[in-house]
Formats: C-alpha cells, sequence, structure tokens
DNA sequence: AAGCAGCCAATTTTT
DNA sequence: TTGGCTGCTT
C-alpha cells in the first residue's frame, strides 16, 4: 500500500492517518494531533522517512520544540530510528535555535559574540535598574507590568521606535521600552524575546544570510504549532521563504498559553498562507479510556471556533469519572489522600498518580494532607536549579569575567558576598559610568587606580576578580568554577549561614554540572566557558530532586501538558478557580480556561477524579463557591458522584471544619432565588469575606452577575 | 549589613 | 494566609 516507505521497523505501527503525515511529499502540511495521538512519534518518523528516502540531508531539516526536554527527546528518538549521529543537526527550542543563528552571526545581528542571555529574573532587574535611572515611579508604573508590556511587544515583533503610543501612560512605558533596549545592547545582554526579535530582523535585513538559510532549510518542522507566538510565526515565514516545506504539528484545543504571547490564529493562517491542501487529523487516542475521552471531547464541544476534531479510542471504556463534593478544601485533599491509600494498596505505584490544580495557592492543602498522611510526593514548580540565587551569584563571577560590559553582572556581586561596599560608592560609580559612557566595571577602575589585596572595598573587589581571572588560566571549567565558588567567599559564606548547607551543596553541584555539560556536548569547544553560560540561561534546569522517586506527583493544570499519569485527580473545580474568575475578564477567556480542563482531563490514562469544595480558604478568607460550569458540560451517562451534599448540611459542616465561633449567620443560601429592588429576580452564586464585610454574589436574570455588600443590600425571598 | 515590622497583592509561565 | 519587598532600626 505504502511504496514509498522504507520497509523498516519504526514505520510499520503507524496508523493510516499518520502514514499520511509522515510520507506527505512536495507540499506543507498542518497536522492537528489531538491529545496521545501519538503527535511526538509522528513528527520523528518524518524526520526519519526524509532522511531514509534521501529527501533531506540530516542537515538540511531543522526542527523547531518549545522545550529543552521536547528537544531532547525528539532527538533520543531519532538516534533509536536512524544508524546517524544526531549531533550538529538543527533541533532545537526556538531560542535555542535562534541563539544558535546569533551566535553564528553575532557582527551581523549587531551583538558582540559575547552577548549574555538574560531570564526573566534578569531581565526584571534590569527594567528595575533602568526606571529607577530614569527617576520613573514604580508605583504608577509597575516593573512587572513594564516586563510584561516589554515582552508583548517583542512578542509582536515589535521595536519600542515602532509602537504607536497615543496617551502618557503608554508614552511612558515605551520610553522605558527604549531606554532598555539601550541598555541591553550597551551591556551586551540579550533577553528572551531578543533571541527571537533580533533573529528576525537578522533574516529580514541581511538577504544573504536569510537566502542561505532558506536554501538550506528545505523542511522545517514545529511542535506545539498552537503556542507559536506572532514573531515565532513571522519568523517561520521568513526562514521558510517560498520554496521550503513547512510541517507544523500541534492542537488549537490544547492552547492554554495565550496570556504568554501564544496565538492559535496562526494555525489558521499557516493554512492560509502555505496553501496546506488538507489539515491531516489524527484522531486515534492511545492513552485513555473511552469514557475520559467522551469528557473531554462533552466539555470541549462547547468552545465556538474550533478547527474540530473528535477524539476516540479502541481501548475500552474504563471506569466512570468520579465525582467528589467536598464540604471544604480541607475534606476535599483528605478525600484525595484516602482515595490515593487505597490505589497505592491495589498497586498503582504513586508516581501514576498526578493531582492537578489550577493555581500554585491550592498546592497548600494538598501537601499539607499528604505529608501527615507520610505518602511521599512531588510539587513541580518553583525555583529550578540555574535559578538559585547561590547559583545565579555564582555565575555572575563568570559572566563579569567573561564581559567586563555586563553590568547585571557586577551589581549582582559587585558586593555580594558583603564587603562594605555601600550604595554611596556605587551611585559614585554609576555617576561616572553614566557621565563616561562606560561600564560599571571600567567606572570601578577608574576611581581606585590600584587594586588592593586587604579583604574590603572597591579595591579588594577589583583586585579579586582580576586575581580570579588570571587563575583561570590552564583551568578546565569545573575547575574554574570551583576556584570561583572558593575565592569569591560564596562558600565561606554560605558555610557560615544558618541554613545555608543547602545552598553549598548546589554550588558543588554547579561544579558537577559544568563536568557533565563537557562530557556530554561541549568537550571540543573552543569557548567552554561561554558555551555554559548560555547553556545555563537556556536550560533552566529541571534537575528536580528525587526525580525517579516513587512520589505522587502535584502540579498545575498548565504544568501537565504533555504528560500523562495512570490516575489524575483534578481538584477544587469551582467557579471562580476553575474557571478562574480573572479569566472572565479577559476576551476568550472562558474559551482558554475550558482548553485548561480539556488538556487536565486528557492527561488521564485510566482512572479520573474530579472533585470540588463548597467553602475553600484563599488569601486567608474562606470562600463560598459553586462547582464549575465545566462539571455540568459532562454527560451523566459517564460520571459517578460519589457523595452528595444538602447546601443545608453543607453550612454546619464548614463551621465544623474551621471552628469559627461566630461566624453570622447569612440568611440567603447558595442556589436560592432573592428579589433585589433595583435588579430585580436572580440567584445567589457565593460569599466572599467573614462577618463583619460579607458580600454575596448574585447572578439576575436582567442586570447580569453582581457583587453586593451583605450590610446594604436590599435584598427580599421570592 | 542584618534583622524586623509593616504594607501589598495574590492565575497560568515551555524559554 | 502567604510571600515579597521596602524602609527603618540596631
Amino acid at each position: 500500500m505504502n511504496a514509498s516507505l522504507p520497509n523498516q521497523n519504526q514505520f510499520i505501527d503507524l496508523n493510516e492517518k499518520q502514514i499520511e503525515a509522515v510520507t506527505l511529499q512536495n507540499e506543507s502540511a498542518l497536522i492537528l494531533a489531538g491529545a496521545g495521538s501519538g503527535k511526538t512519534k509522528v513528527l520523528t518518523s518524518r524526520i526519519s522517512w526524509l532522511i531514509q528516502t534521501n529527501v533531506v540531508s540530516p542537515f538540511g531539516l531543522i526542527a523547531v520544540t518549545f522545550t529543552n526536554k521536547a528537544a531532547k527527546e525528539m532527538l533520543q528518538r531519532i538516534t533509536m530510528q536512524l544508524p546517524i549521529n544526531t549531533r550538529g543537526m538543527w533541533v532545537g527550542t526556538f531560542h535555542g535555535l535562534c541563539n544558535r543563528f546569533l551566535k553564528t552571526h553575532a557582527r551581523d545581528a549587531d551583538l558582540p559574540d559575547t552577548f549574555q542571555i538574560l531570564d526573566s529574573q534578569d531581565q526584571l532587574s534590569l527594567i528595575k535598574r533602568t526606571m529607577k535611572t530614569m527617576n520613573v515611579d514604580d508605583e504608577t508604573y509597575a516593573p512587572k507590568q513594564v516586563q510584561h508590556y516589554i515582552n508583548g511587544c517583542k512578542d509582536e515583533g515589535l521595536r519600542a521606535a515602532h509602537v504607536d503610543t497615543y496617551d502618557t501612560h503608554s508614552k511612558k512605558l515605551n520610553e522605558i521600552y527604549l531606554e532598555y533596549e539601550k541598555q541591553c545592547q550597551k551591556e551586551g545582554l540579550v533577553d528572551f524575546g531578543e533571541l527571537l526579535l533580533r533573529c528576525y530582523e537578522l533574516f529580514e535585513k541581511n538577504v544573504a544570510i536569510r537566502q542561505h538559510y532558506q536554501d538550506r532549510f528545505k523542511h522545517i518542522l514545529i511542535d506545539e504549532f498552537q503556542d507559536t507566538s506572532e514573531l515565532q510565526y513571522k519568523w517561520l515565514k521568513l526562514l521558510a521563504g517560498n520554496s521550503s516545506f513547512v510541517f507544523a504539528v500541534g492542537d488549537d484545543d490544547q492552547s492554554i498559553y495565550s496570556f504568554r504571547g501564544a496565538r492559535v490564529g496562526n494555525m489558521k493562517d499557516m493554512e492560509r498562507d502555505f496553501h496546506v491542501k488538507q489539515i491531516i487529523k489524527l484522531e486515534q487516542n492511545y492513552r485513555s479510556k473511552s469514557n475520559i475521552l467522551n469528557t473531554a471531547n462533552a466539555i470541549i464541544d462547547h468552545n465556538k471556533n474550533r478547527l474540530g476534531k473528535n477524539l476516540w479510542t479502541s481501548a475500552g471504556e474504563g471506569d466512570p469519572i468520579r465525582i467528589y463534593t467536598g464540604h471544604t478544601d480541607i475534606d476535599e485533599a483528605k478525600f484525595i489522600v484516602d482515595e490515593i491509600k487505597m490505589l497505592h494498596r491495589e498497586g498503582i505505584s504513586l508516581n501514576h498518580i498526578a493531582i492537578l490544580y489550577r493555581s500554585n495557592a491550592q498546592s497548600r492543602v494538598l501537601e499539607h494532607n499528604i505529608f501527615s498522611s507520610n505518602l511521599p510526593y512531588r510539587v513541580y514548580g518553583g525555583l529550578r536549579f540555574f535559578e538559585r540565587a547561590e547559583i545565579k551569584h555564582a555565575i555572575a563571577y563568570l559572566r563579569l569575567i567573561a564581559n567586563k560590559n555586563d553590568d547585571s553582572a557586577f551589581l549582582r556581586i559587585v558586593n555580594f558576598p558583603t564587603r562594605g561596599i555601600g550604595s554611596r560608592s556605587l551611585e559614585s560609580l554609576q555617576d561616572i559610568s553614566r557621565r563616561d559612557g562606560c561600564s560599571l566595571w571600567h567606572a570601578a577602575q577608574k576611581t581606585s587606580n590600584q587594586a588592593s589585596a586587604i579583604k574590603k572595598g572597591l579595591p579588594y573587589f577589583i583586585y579579586l576578580i582580576k586575581h580570579i581571572e588570571n587563575g583561570f588560566e590552564g583551568l578546565t571549567l569545573p575547575q574554574m568554577i570551583d576556584l570561583i565558588i572558593n575565592e569569591s567567599g560564596l562558600k565561606d559564606h554560605y558555610t557560615n549561614e544558618k541554613d545555608g548547607l543547602d545552598r553549598v551543596s548546589n554550588l558543588n553541584e554547579l561544579v558537577s554540572a559544568a563536568a557533565t555539560f563537557l562530557n556530554n556536548d561541549n568537550n571540543e569547544s573552543s569557548n567552554p566557558l561561554g558555551d555554559f553560560l548560555n547553556y545555563s540561561s537556556l536550560e533552566s534546569g529541571d534537575m528536580q530532586a528525587s526525580e525517579g522517586a516513587d512520589a505522587i506527583q502535584l502540579m498545575t493544570i498548565h504544568s501537565s501538558k504533555g504528560l500523562e499519569f495512570d490516575v489524575v485527580f483534578i481538584s477544587g473545580l469551582e467557579e471562580g478557580l476553575c474557571p478562574h474568575e480573572q479569566s472572565l475578564f479577559e476576551s476568550k477567556g472562558l474559551e482558554e480556561e475550558r482548553r485548561l480542563m480539556y488538556v487536565a482531563v486528557t492527561r488521564a490514562r485510566s482512572k479520573l477524579y474530579l472533585s470540588y469544595a463548597l467553602s475553600r480558604m484563599l488569601h486567608g478568607q474562606t470562600r463560598y463557591g459553586m462547582p464549575s460550569r465545566f462539571l455540568e458540560e459532562i454527560p451523566e451517562s459517564l460520571v459517578k458522584n460519589i457523595n452528595t451534599i444538602s447546601f443545608k448540611n453543607n453550612v454546619d459542616q464548614i463551621e465544623e471544619n474551621y471552628s469559627q465561633p461566630s461566624q453570622q449567620k447569612h440568611t440567603w443560601r447558595i442556589g436560592e432565588s432573592v428579589m433585589h429592588e433595583k435588579f430585580g429576580q436572580g440567584t445567589v452564586l457565593g460569599y466572599e469575606g467573614n462577618s463583619d464585610d460579607l458580600r454575596i454574589q448574585i447572578k439576575f436574570n436582567k442586570a447580569g452577575t453582581k457583587w453586593l455588600a451583605m450590610e446594604y443590600a436590599k435584598l427580599f425571598k421570592r
């Protein structure tokens, strides 16, 4: 049937749709790949097929992912399928690949070849610093918002000079953006968005370079296409030119990152711009039982503007979806723990069980209850290795030595560990630097003509850096890092600190990380230090502790994307939490929340539990909620309600649970019909606040949903 | 320079 | 309720 398929094992277990995708010839393609439909397999098989049938050489294609993990996995699978060395192949993340382009053409991109990459933390502190020198009030212009603004502009491919501003506020924002750009350029720093934008501009302006890569990469493959930003799409169009073929794999129903610039619309645009003949849909799911898939299908069916697909499986129905109603968040957590204990006794290993939640704040109650039951667990998220303060400090020494213009690195370490350099000496440095247009490091050298080995003050700092730099002569990278953490005083500092032992061991870990880095990829690099610095900012290091341990997995729904578990608990399914109340103010916000729910449901292989609590401690206050609307979107035939709670005895339960002595009894109950003299008839949705400041949320038939203060609301029973 | 009180905000976060 | 940040005190 498929004469064009080489007779190789890796292709025989593909289904018909997958084969169709893998073997497409001479056209750009959009593959709509549902959850669990074998998308990674299709992508890697496609690459193998292209190479094996000599359509293209391993170096004539480029494959783009969003995460390092996905890129790594892709390379691994290719290695398993083909007897080729994948080193040097252009497979990587958008950021990693753009970095590679920029490193190769640093001069053409107007960057020093020592340029450093800023992670989000670094970016924020540079923004704060810029705002300070501009005397911008950080109350009116919150640095976080400025960061969001700048990143948003870059995601759209906009330079500060190209933004149209109308009001004073946006004008100011843009001024900061402009100044920030200048400062980055001066220090030789590039943030994540800049990597992409700079690379885009390089292709745009430099015809020769663009042509070169257009000719070279005849096949461009993209994973998670629904998450691409406007800029990434423009970059793709530019790189593809008129003669390359794009193979994009994505799922519009799993687009959950619009708040970070992801633009689902790219899928429809691609269909048009790349003359996609027909979208290929992968709808057979190899992960979940049909009850789970039908639940997912039913929920997502409530969204409009989908490309449209329906997952199916031949795996059988499996268990019904179990729904649990908790009186409180504590009650909910206890149920989940009990259930996990039972499953564990039945032989399901803990790391195949996940508890998902909408927001990180929800993990606390869960953790607390799991902890007291003595079950091992692991929480995803939080600080990663290269984001830890002690690691960033050590890296900053490396950065400053590699690039003396890096004021960001300078400021981070000039007085850390403290060596008596106060704010006034720093201010005078900033003055000199501004006056002479030089870096802080050079300004520092002007103030004190001689370096001093006496262990304090600026002269000592200058001495120290030079001393370390001289000591680097003939050392390997791990030895350099070892030298830094000892000579800088970092190790001593943390050794003497009361809870510093973890930090010391992290610093030691950094030495081994450098050794591993050399062993793995870069033993023949001409600039291992620079490469390691890049690596540290692009690869935030997901070396989370106890990776292999058998532990319950706790994470947000967002971070569960791409993973799968035998058993999944989705907790906190209340109106206001999931869908999150903030999302209701955003355009298309509810649809994205629904996609989030879809992603969560499709993580489960065989058992799915959904739970919600009628009251929950949030921001230090008890909040009363209604079940999430998503629960009502599931056909009852798929569901088994584990318990039922009447609203009346719930109020008593809540009081027992939180033991609040003098909670004012309110007359209105959730779900009850009420009459308001102005707004007319409505239904009570929930409460918020405590007895002296209780507010009631009512959905009015005509006037919409409103929050009213109990004290003043003129309500009547119907 | 470290330690503490007071204030404020509080979805989601692949790079 | 919690964490992060600021600004004040020692």
